[in-house]
DNA sequence: CGCCTGTTTGAGAAGACTCAAAACGGGTGG
DNA sequence: CCACCCGTTTTGAGTCTTCTCAAACAGGCG
């Protein structure tokens, strides 16, 4: 169940580096400096956990391809879903702090990503300090989406956390795929769903299938399609926050 | 309600030193920064809001005395309070990736801060790339802790939640109040206890009222004790992560 | 074809919520 | 110094949502 494979050398272009330069202009050298760091690449199937709750770890990752999850066991053996990783996301930051990893994360599709260690990390922070400012943005997002969904949890039914669900991970999905699409594979069950939202897998096929009978959703196997997205949006207040994000409060590089 | 008051020059040791200097010693022209950073402080009295959720904001705080804390709120007029902000911490980093907020900011207690603008933070990060480190450190670290707070909701009954509140709070007032205290002044209201955790305000009054009569704590106005910190550890696994952050991924500066 | 995992459905129980009223407490003004 | 007032907390009764336990069902893979 444990440990990538297949080292390999990257021949596309970076994930990060795409999903950066959607957000600003970078110079040569900062496209250097990430792409040297993306340079090996780790390939995991799904189910396979890339960083284990309270073990050591040192390594970071860059999501080239496919989905993450990282996740919080607690002692009752119940656990907690707390954010889902795509292309060009930084994956393992909520261990930087610590010695030993804080969650575990899993491949929830198979993988890409490739490895970056702390150290590595600290010398982009050092050479780059635009690259450090918006990978600070980017962090900065990821807490402001867990806050979306701890409010979502916190003061929420099950239709509208199950709603939004769908609708964030749509609207990241966007980000990366480009293009209007209203239907995307979900290779999660429900018991993964449940755990992301905080219901149990039972009631949350209960409410998928409300939602579905509602005309809100349409399943097909693992292929989920909103049919009324723009109803979902109304009843949950979803805000899509991926579009833009600003790190121009970040000193330009001179030349 | 909005709006702080009474620019004034500061005398005291700049809260973000001392809290830095716990996780690594900081170099003259580090503590320098810093201290120019965070030179303007700005009073704020309970109730006050910093910051509110869907204005136009450039600011940021370093809160040097008093809480804060931030909350969202939905469209069904119910709110949820994300995290608290104590003595050291830097508040408004949430929206650093947009010219909106993202959050409403509200003062806790009276509270003095220090205001810092975005572009500023952005000079620190090119200047002391240790700081800016030891800046992603911390918010790695605040990412963990509202984790910890999803995880708590998502999958935790009335009384853990409300424990596992009561603990992270402690745990963190002895970060910056030093020695070991198993009192405190809990100055918000059961409706803020209730957005904080998930749970209406009539819910968190039964459920303290149950933890009372269980030994568990005692209560005297707005003072709260754990009488019995451990079982209330054992019964929801807390762990205190406020002890140490790790920095040493960023390199040294040179001399 | 059968197995295993995941999904659906049912019935009853538990937890948390709503609405409502009473009790408390700190602060203000007479 | 007391009485009153407002916001907060407590308590009660009844309801609703979600959970638990259990069994049947579906679908993909060897």
């Amino acid at each position: 169940m444990r440990g990538g494979s297949e080292v390999m050398t990257r021949m596309r272009q970076s994930a990060l580096v795409s999903r950066l330069e959607q957000y600003l202009p970078l110079t040569t050298d900062e496209r250097d400096a990430l792409d040297w760091a993306e340079r090996r690449e780790l390939r995991f199937s799904a189910g396979q956990l890339l960083m284990e709750q309270d073990r050591p770890n040192e390594m970071l990752y860059i999501v080239q391809q496919g989905w993450t999850h990282s996740a919080r066991r607690l002692v009752t053996g119940s656990r907690q879903i707390l954010s889902f990783h795509y292309a060009g996301d930084l994956v393992g930051t909520s261990s930087i702090a610590w010695s030993l990893a804080t969650n575990t994360v899993t491949a929830v599709s198979d993988v890409i990503v490739s490895e970056l260690s702390k150290p590595q990390l600290g010398r982009i922070f050092k050479a780059q300090p635009r690259l450090a400012g918006a990978l600070y943005a980017i962090a900065a997002a990821e807490y402001v989406a867990i806050g979306d969904r701890l409010t979502s949890i916190g003061r929420m039914g099950a239709e509208e956390r199950l709603a939004l669900l769908l609708l964030d991970i749509i609207a990241r999905l966007r980000v990366t795929a480009g293009g209007v699409v209203d239907s995307f594979d979900l290779p999660l069950t429900q018991q993964d769903i449940g755990d992301a939202v905080g219901l149990t897998k039972v009631h949350v096929s209960r409410t998928l299938g409300d939602m579905e009978r509602r005309g809100l959703i349409e399943r097909n196997g693992r292929r989920i399609r909103l049919k009324a997205e723009r109803e979902m949006i109304a009843l949950t207040g979803f805000i899509d926050r991926y579009g833009v994000i600003e790190t121009n409060w970040v000193p330009a590089p001179e030349f």
